[in-house]
DNA sequence: TCATCAATTGGCCAC
DNA sequence: CAATTGATGA
């Protein structure tokens, strides 16, 4: 191949690869080698644009798999980049960095563990790890619960290290900031006793190792020619400061870093995502031209318009349109229900009809803004037989029996990991509670060791239980020398006494399988990654594998990490799929924020209703409302041929019936495209679901089928009506009913809610769609009904 | 005094 | 579902 990076109209004719791309794509594919951003619109054939170039470069001899890096946040797109250029690539692939942010960060650490101060085979902590984390210290501070919550205080913690802030970094302000950051020390000092890393532990510990230790960042900057990353809009700060180690504005090296991004599907601020890193880039790395890709292969035409207008409400966009050339196809339809009830049955009965009119499952999509929605569909779906899958419930990983099993092969790589510690040491019950471990976390605390090397100190008072339970780690540890990753599983769901626990338990078979399943994803994991029989310590060895996240050659001694780390490392990462269920046909239950990046040929978009989509803790400022308005762009967007729009004037939510007005975003849409199936504007709440059940877990009808697939296993039972439910509100005051309209000078139409009180101390919560929901005196407010 | 088990309660936006 | 509470037994 003699191509080279001038002379591209030439190519794009002899290339097989290049053909068939349209002029923006192709554009995209060949830019040269300088800082690039492409703002690729929903659909428009992003990730084959992202794989076509890294092909394009390898075959023109530009870059090296070597000097490749590709970016991206969720291990199924980098899964699936890999996978595509597997098929366009004569040669292995594996060698290039293609993974996620932290994939890629722990690969990164692993390599170089001594200067980064951390043990060979530290652990990551999940989500729920970090919690349980967080709580231990807030708990040996003897700090009240109430007012440091555990989950708030990892977010904080976590959001600190996305601004690159360590404990002496953060600003005192006040009394409560000044204990957050304490605990933020105590939390930090924790972690590096046990070995253990948070998920931004890992992104900020390798961002510090290249910013303080310049042969290394030279290293780096040398060998990637070409970083490649997806979705720049959901970077944060800090990943976009670790993308610039590697890369730096104007850098001698001259490497290439191309950002592909779409500020219209900007979701995600909420956990620290910065559009304006898009901004940003382009001004600090002088970016000379904005690729645009806004042909659309997905949808058609009414599906374009309705999100082309939605989002041309936002302010501060970068400014795109897609269009297609598929015609316009079916309108939208729009569907107003009495109840959330009413609106279930009318999803199934569409599904029903679409099914009948040889439509997959599989292809048709119900999108809801927030999980609780999905009780009273799943409940609808049920009762109808229609096979479904909720995305989003627990994943494998993340089960508490597969926890328990991780936690005891991680205490064999390292006791000190107190996490994993208190998580098993009575579990399966063995003499050991709360007073015992109360004085051993003393003992610790004192001496500033782990929990396990505490236990001796201990040895007097009801210390032989713990001595017991050690001496099953350490007995176990030996056991398992030489053993494969399978045999090592095997033996410790064996001698720690999970398998006897649940064996007896009554409902404890389900669990058995997913241990089996446990078993059977390291096997899997093992040929994947095409370790040897011979578990621990392999060979110095750079050819085996230096490409996947599991196996890192130490960057010194090339020495690889035990299948064991590598597969407790791989657990924490991946978390799993939700038991896929894979190759069943089965209508697709999802948030809108986990479609992203997903398509179908029928999507269902429920629950627009104001205050919950947009949700009301983002109506009251822009930003939070542009966001809303983001995921309703992201939800139509995700249709390829049908799309329906569905809201109801009555829903329990948290356990009582609320009313709701449409959504705004009607308002907001192009009224060609729609096609309301209902007739429009009539009244309000009629009061249909009024008596209707509390959604809730507690007694109520789902029993055992939260999660999703368990429906054969699953049982409807009439819900009980709760005392609270019985209690009789006043419902009509001077001509206003709960669930009817009313109207106010100020804030204009709105629904009633509550009316409370009597007298002069009469008041009235009305959910005033936009102005957001209020209450109001009714002896001062002039509310008028409306019917 | 401590551990265990069953019953009860709180949860309340998205990853 | 996890955390808490209260009764029961060792």
């Amino acid at each position: 191949m003699t191509s080279s990076p001038v002379g591209v109209a030439a190519d794009a004719a002899s290339s097989p690869l290049l053909r068939n791309l349209n002029p923006e794509q192709l554009a995209a594919v060949t830019a040269a080698a300088e800082p690039a951003l492409i703002l690729a619109g929903a659909g428009s054939g992003k990730t084959r644009v992202l794989t076509t170039r890294i092909a394009w470069l390898l075959n023109t001899g530009q870059v090296s798999p070597g000097g490749v890096m590709a970016v991206t946040f969720t291990n199924k797109a980098a899964k699936e980049m890999q996978t595509r250029l597997a098929t366009m690539l004569p040669f292995n692939v594996r060698g290039m960095w293609i993974g996620t942010f932290h994939g890629l960060c722990n690969r990164f650490l692993r390599a170089h563990w001594k200067l980064a101060h951390l043990p060979q085979a530290f652990q990551i902590l999940d989500a729920s790890d970090t919690t349980s984390a967080v709580k231990r210290v807030i708990k040996a501070m003897k700090l009240d619960e109430e007012r440091f919550v555990p989950k708030q205080v990892g977010w904080f913690i976590a959001g600190c290290k996305e601004d690159g802030q360590r404990p002496g970094d953060v600003v005192v302000h006040d009394e409560q900031t000044r204990k957050l950051a304490e605990i933020y020390a105590n939390y930090e000092d924790q972690c590096q006793r046990e070995g253990v890393v948070d998920f931004a532990e890992l992104m900020l510990r390798s961002y510090e190792l290249l910013r303080d230790n310049p042969a290394v960042r030279e290293h780096y900057q040398n060998r990637f020619r070409h970083i490649l990353v997806d979705e720049f809009q959901d970077t944060n700060k800090l990943q976009y400061a670790w993308l610039k180690m590697f890369a730096p504005p104007g850098s001698a090296h001259g490497q290439s870093l191309l950002a592909v991004g779409d500020d219209d599907q900007s979701i995600y601020a909420f956990r620290g995502a910065r559009v304006g890193n898009m901004i940003d880039f382009e001004r600090e790395y002088r970016v000379q031209r904005v690729i645009k890709l806004e042909q659309n292969y997905r949808s058609f035409g009414h599906i374009l318009d309705a999100a082309n207008e939605l989002i041309s409400r936002n302010s501060q966009r970068l400014g795109k349109t897609l269009r297609t050339d598929a015609g316009q196809g079916e309108p939208i339809r729009v569907q107003e229900s009495p109840s959330d009830f009413a609106e279930a049955q009318w999803l199934i009965e569409e599904i029903q009809h679409l099914h009948r009119g040889g439509l997959d499952r599989k292809e048709i999509a119900i999108l809801y803004r927030s999980n609780a929605q999905s009780r009273v569909i799943e409940s609808a779906l049920f009762n109808s037989g229609i096979p479904y899958r909720v995305y989003g419930g627990l994943r494998f990983f993340e089960r508490a029996e597969v926890k328990h099993a991780l936690a005891y092969l991680r205490l064999l790589e390292n006791a000190n990991d107190d996490t994993s510690f208190l998580r098993v040491v009575n579990f399966p019950t063995r003499g050991i509670g709360a007073k015992t471990l109360e004085n051993l976390q003393d003992a610790a605390k004192a001496t500033g060791r782990s929990l396990y090397q505490s236990v001796s100190a201990i040895a007097g008072k009801g210390g032989a239980n713990l001595l017991a339970f050690t001496n099953l780690i350490d007995s176990t540890r030996n056991l398992t020398q030489g053993m494969t990753l399978r045999e090592i599983i095997e033996q410790v769901l064996q001698t720690s006494g999970l398998l006897d626990f649940y064996r007896t338990d009554k409902d404890g078979a389900e669990r058995l399988e997913n241990l089996d399943e446990l078993v059977n994803a390291a096997e899997a994991f093992v040929m994947q990654e095409g370790f040897g029989k011979n578990a621990v310590g392999l060979p110095v060895d750079e050819t085996a594998q230096p490409g996947t996240p599991g196996a890192v050659p130490d960057a010194e001694t090339g020495e690889i990490m035990s299948p064991l780390v590598a597969f407790l490392t791989h657990a924490s990462l991946e978390a799993g799929d939700n038991q896929a269920q894979a190759g069943q046909d089965a209508v697709q239950l999802m948030t809108v924020h986990s479609a992203k990046g997903l398509e179908f040929d029928a999507v269902f978009i429920t629950g627009l209703e104001e205050g919950l989509f947009p949700h009301e803790n983002a109506m009251s400022d822009p930003n939070g409302l542009e966001e809303e308005r983001r995921l309703m762009y992201v939800a139509i967007t995700r249709a390829r041929k049908k799309l329906s729009l569905s809201f109801c004037q009555t829903r329990m939510l948290h356990g009582q019936t609320r009313y709701h007005i449409k959504s705004r975003f009607f308002d907001e849409l192009p009224e060609d495209a729609l096609k309301w199936l209902t007739p429009r504007n009539q009244g309000f709440g009629s009061g249909f679901a009024r008596e209707y059940q509390n959604a809730w877990d507690r007694g109520s009808g789902l029993k055992g089928m939260v999660g999703a697939g368990r429906v054969e296993k699953a049982a409807w039972v009439e819900p009980p009506v709760p005392a609270s439910m019985k209690q009789k509100v006043s419902e009509e005051h001077g001509g206003l009913r709960v669930g009817k309209g009313v109207f106010h000078t100020k804030f204009g139409e709105g629904v009633l809610l509550t009316l409370e009180g009597a007298g002069a101390d009469a008041r009235a919560q009305v959910n005033f769609g936009r102005h957001g929901t209020k209450w109001l005196a009714l002896s001062v407010a002039k509310l008028t009904p409306i019917d």
